[in-house]
DNA sequence: TGGTAAACGAGACGGTACGTCGCGTCTTTTC
DNA sequence: GAAAAGACGCGACGTACCGTCTCGTTTACCA
């Protein structure tokens, strides 16, 4: 639940609201802002996110439910996205990322992590969420390099650790890799398609190729 | 106002809001459906996606420039993305989709194709359509098959034409590369990530496999 | 509590929010104003001014005891002085205003009157709806002009119908001394100074010259 | 911060906010009262009713002119009010207040008077500072008495020096006659009213009864 | 001369109300 | 019956002030 938690970040980037410590205390002036409020804030965000894709995330609802003005709300967080991009990476809100295991076999290794997030995705766990951070782009004003960073960008990242590892053909980018899997699952949860056995099977041939030009 | 019609057409289906004509003339009562007020929604819709992305797109707008009665849009749309979706599928708002080249060179090919896409996103014209229409997925009760079909399946659809004629390795699966394509190309729309050389060298060389087990 | 009950209306004007009777009916178009609603807005207004002086008067309160959306206030009255002119105009809340009696002999019948307003006020119905009206002229953007006609221009009306008849001095201005009069009168309820014999007594003497130049 | 200091002095009292002085110096402990803050804020209130009546008048924004903090405001002053009234009496707004001539002759005198006020009035001056503290008088807890001493009593007291001096009718109340000019001037200023050459004919008239019982 | 206690600036906080926007529905007259 | 017009209940928006509450910082006094 801490504010630290997010400092081992992979790459999902500070989004800080910055009671920065490298501000001298001695020139701290008035009151300071109350780490209980912030707390209450995310954490009602986070819950409001809970009930299955409710979408019901309101400024309004948020401060509400937090016990917080709405004024302390917006003094802080310029937009719901805010808001959200914040929760999640101060961990209140969690994305379930489990890590590709290392077994040594990359091609099962990626086929056990597919099934993996397909459990996770038809739990509904990361489906309200992401639509409602993709979906959260649309606001015109929203950051999409924000959204970026704590949807996609852990993901690309994790995959990307297994493919640096992973013995492959001479030359390939895995980074490339690590994005088509990452862009593949994301679309799939986007438009709530099925992650079936043979779709698992196609994608996994095509990224793990270890055995081209061998 | 039915939904059932749009089972039929491949990608860029039909999703008229259906006078339907298999009713017979007889049973036709009252006033007919004003084709113009339809047209002019659906003008008005498009036009209103125009100024790069305003996302301004609401139902009371959209009535008011097309000069119509908000309950004439509800009548025959139930929602905002039916109207958006309808108005690209009758060719108000066009997703600028030019057809991949065949050459004989796959590789070149693609390269070519990417970077006309690319000149295409920079110029904004696809970026604030894709967005809003992903955006809208986030809407709960919006229908993200619909828009699949209207954004992501034409896409594939005629990546996938290309790959159908390309000489590949056996058994790829080029649904799969047409797929792979389409998804990293519009996750790089949604959040604005530039198109380099260096990554569309890396997806050709990626899914462009005409050597593999040589 | 009839809209009709105002034309009578002795000074107090027409503030009427002109469902104007002399547009053809063949041209008023889209669905009519409420005039359920129109009632409950302006007897919500008055009974939230009963309570004594709540001077709890808000546009939220209003529209949310007359089981009213906020916007269905805003659209029909400008400010909250406008709903109470309204309300006093339309006789859901009456400024009590006995009329003076007229025995002959003036200056009985005005300390009569005075007294009878004396009781009124200390009553405090009038006191908190006259601060109130008067208060709201403060408001900046808020029309006098109303509130005169409400508050002032009936008090002085009927005064004046009592000096019309009254035995008076050549030449004596009967509007100034009925104006005389309420002025005083409102100077006494707005700061709230009591009303005592002594200053009747020294209010009539001045008011009623019938002797004078005799 | 006390009241009972107003009673002394005729009109124009003192409503110092007292750092009384009649606490003994060995009592006094801590940083002293800030006279710089005391002057900027009164200066600030007055400064912010100049504008022509904005009535724009509020707490934070006295502070923030004044470059004072918000609580030092309301550890000094309860209300606008207060803040307002005590700015009048301590001179920094001031109501223009000529004192009525006296050349002998109560008619031409006051007519002169009222016809200076008049310009005074039309000037804008005293119109919006009126209404602002009559208005002041709506807010539940404000304090007519307060308001009271700083607008009406003066005027009246000013009025009740000439009549004094004055040659009339045995027996009229003198008191009366002053109340009745404040009075009515006060009505025609908050009302917006003109005042006319016939009117102040009409006022002097009414009130200059030098010549009854004669 | 150094404590200490109140005043001070800054500014965050929980509130209430503001006035506006868009939703989707309803009610009327006109076509 | 469809359509234009437009009022309606509703819910959220983002802002303005309210009056209170910490903070860290003066600044005079008293010991």
């Amino acid at each position: 639940m801490e504010e630290s938690s997010d400092v081992a970040g992979t790459a999902a980037a500070a989004q800080e609201t910055s009671d920065d410590p490298t501000v001298p205390a001695s020139r701290r002036r008035g009151r300071p802002r109350s780490q209980a409020s912030r707390e209450a804030v995310l954490r009602a965000a986070a819950e409001l996110m809970e009930p299955a894709g409710q979408a019901k995330l309101t400024m309004e609802g948020i401060a509400a439910r937090a016990g917080v003005s709405k004024q302390t709300v917006y003094r802080w967080w310029r937009t719901k996205v805010d808001v959200l991009v914040e929760a999640v990476g101060a961990g209140y809100l969690d994305i379930p990322l489990p890590l590709p295991p290392d077994t040594g076999d990359l091609r099962a290794d990626l086929a056990t992590w597919l099934r993996a997030m397909a459990v996770e995705i038809d739990g509904g766990g990361a489906t309200h969420l992401s639509q409602a951070l993709v979906g959260a782009i649309a606001t015109a004003d929203s950051r999409s390099q924000q959204i970026h960073g704590v949807l996609v960008a852990p993901l690309r990242h994790s995959l990307h650790e297994r493919f640096r590892t992973a013995v492959l053909a001479e030359g390939v980018d895995r980074e490339m890799l690590a994005e088509t899997v990452a862009a593949q699952l994301i679309m799939r949860v986007l438009f709530a398609e099925p992650i079936t056995e043979e779709w698992i099977a196609a994608l996994v041939e095509l990224v793990a190729q270890e055995r081209l030009h061998a």
